[in-house]
Parts: C-alpha cells; sequence; structure tokens
DNA sequence: ATAAAATTGAAAATGATTTTCAATTTTGGA
DNA sequence: TCCAAAATTGAAAATCATTTTCAATTTTAT
C-alpha cells in the first residue's frame, strides 16, 4: 500500500493530508514547499501526482488546462457531494440519502459509484443570480 | 439562441448534432470534416467548441490533457447517466429513479443538476476483473 | 450601400505536463 | 554490513493541446 518512501514522496504526502479539504495543483505543492524550505523538484511532484492518481488515492479535478488533486482517504466515510459549478461550494447529501441511493445503483444497475463522489450541478443560490 | 451563423459554425454544429451519442476533441472534428471536403481552420473549431461550452450546448471531459466535447440539445429528455470510468461504458438510471432522486435533491438540497449529468464510477463488470 | 462589428485562419506564443538522462538514493540478497 | 540492481530525483529540453495575435474577409445593421 503505502510504498511512498522517499523523503520528497513523504513531504508532498504530508501536505496532501494536511489539505485534504480543498483541490490543489503541482504549482501550488511546489510554491506551499518552497515556503517551508522543503523544496521537492516540481518534475518530481508532477510525478507523484500521477501515481497517486494512478492509485486512487486523489481525486482529480481539470480547471483551465490545469489539473487539481484532493487527497481521498480510503478508509473515509463515504458521502456524496453535490458541488456547483458556478461558486465551487460544495454541500454534501446526509447519510441516509446517500446510503440510499448507493445500494439502489449497486443492486439494480450494477455499478459502483466512487468513494466519495462529487455530483455537478447549480446551486439555488447562483441559478437564481443567474450566474450560470 | 442559435447565433451559429456562419458556414463554418454551421458545418461544425452539424458534426456534433451527428455525433451526440459520443465525445470527441477539436482535432477528431478537424480530421472528419476534411474527409468531407469541408475545412474549416482549427483555430475557429477552438473557438466555436469554447463558444459551446459557454453557452452549455455542449458536455466536457478531459482525458490526458485533451478536452471531448458532446452535444447535449436542451430539448431533449432530461436522464442521469452512470458512466464507468474504465471502460466507457454508460447507462442510464431510468426515469423513475432519476426524478425521484433529481425532485429530492432540488427540494431538500436545494440544488440543480445539470441536465443529462453524468455520474462516474466503476461497472460491476470491471471491478469483478479488477481492472479498477 | 456602407461603415461598424464579428468572424476567420495562419503563424506565433503560451503554459502545463512529460520526457530525457545523468546523478543520487533505496532495496534486497550474499 | 556490503554491493549491485532497481527505483527515484531533478534540471533542462521537448511536447502538444490550446490560445493569442493580427490582417483579411464576412456579416450585420443602419
Amino acid at each position: 500500500m503505502n510504498n511512498y518512501k522517499t523523503s520528497q514522496r513523504k513531504i508532498i504526502m504530508e501536505y496532501l493530508m494536511d489539505n485534504k479539504d480543498k483541490f490543489v495543483n503541482a504549482e501550488e505543492v511546489l510554491e506551499h514547499l518552497k515556503k517551508n524550505k522543503q523544496e521537492v523538484g516540481l518534475t518530481t511532484i508532477y510525478r507523484f501526482l500521477n501515481l497517486l492518481e494512478k492509485n486512487d488515492d486523489v481525486r482529480v479535478e481539470t480547471r483551465e488546462h490545469t489539473k487539481y488533486y484532493q487527497y481521498v482517504p480510503k478508509d473515509d466515510n463515504n458521502h456524496l457531494f453535490l458541488k456547483c459549478k458556478n461558486c465551487g461550494e460544495s454541500m454534501n447529501l446526509d447519510c441516509k440519502d446517500f446510503e440510499e441511493l448507493n445500494e439502489h445503483i449497486m443492486k439494480e444497475h450494477k455499478f459502483n459509484l466512487d468513494h466519495n463522489t462529487i455530483i455537478y450541478g447549480t446551486c439555488d443560490n447562483c441559478s437564481s443570480k443567474g450566474d450560470k
């Protein structure tokens, strides 16, 4: 599992775990590490993020040609998020609603939602403002 | 609404409408038009795809640093798709299931799913093969 | 009919990501 | 512990999809 053994990987991993609540891109990782005098080569950051993606340890979002990563602990409780494409705000379907939906999709549709799936749309606030 | 008036835009639009069932990228549009002796500048294709995206006329997916577009007619029936990240196969939640979910999310969570939302995950077939 | 506004497309620029490759670090077996 | 093989690192160069620029053409509205 945890074959993230080199000091560089540990440093990057630590940063991602401290920032589970947001999506970050390679450049942001670099900047943060620079500030903490733990500089790691940008190439290494890209390579490690790719590895994490392959291992399904992160969720990936592409915005403006840039990939953003969010660490998703495998042992976390599973949630379903609704994320507004306009303001970026995300809320979660509380457990009961989600569990029902998840069960239904698994049993009836033979399909497995990702751990901590995000569904995109527009929140009421943004759609009433016509921001969407 | 339909301010896609130039011959170039009409040609691109026609191609997208003929290929509603799949995602295509700018290069593929170019190639297809070349074959049909209806060549349009690649820059124009990019610009028009961006316009369609802004107008919410297409769904966008990014794979391997390339953006793929799928035309989504606004007057279509609204569906919810489950798409396997592994094999690319997509199935849809039939109307009743979907309508309930949609209503619930709108009323209780003040959130509006995109028209023809796609939810990503893994189909039973792929997860049993361990492909995922 | 005509001037202003929008669109086109070739060529150059951009910028995030990947590749290359030599140097360094880690690993596993003797 | 020692050492060779394997994996990792990072600077610099390459890649490649997409955007920008800008002059020419087309469309629109008056």
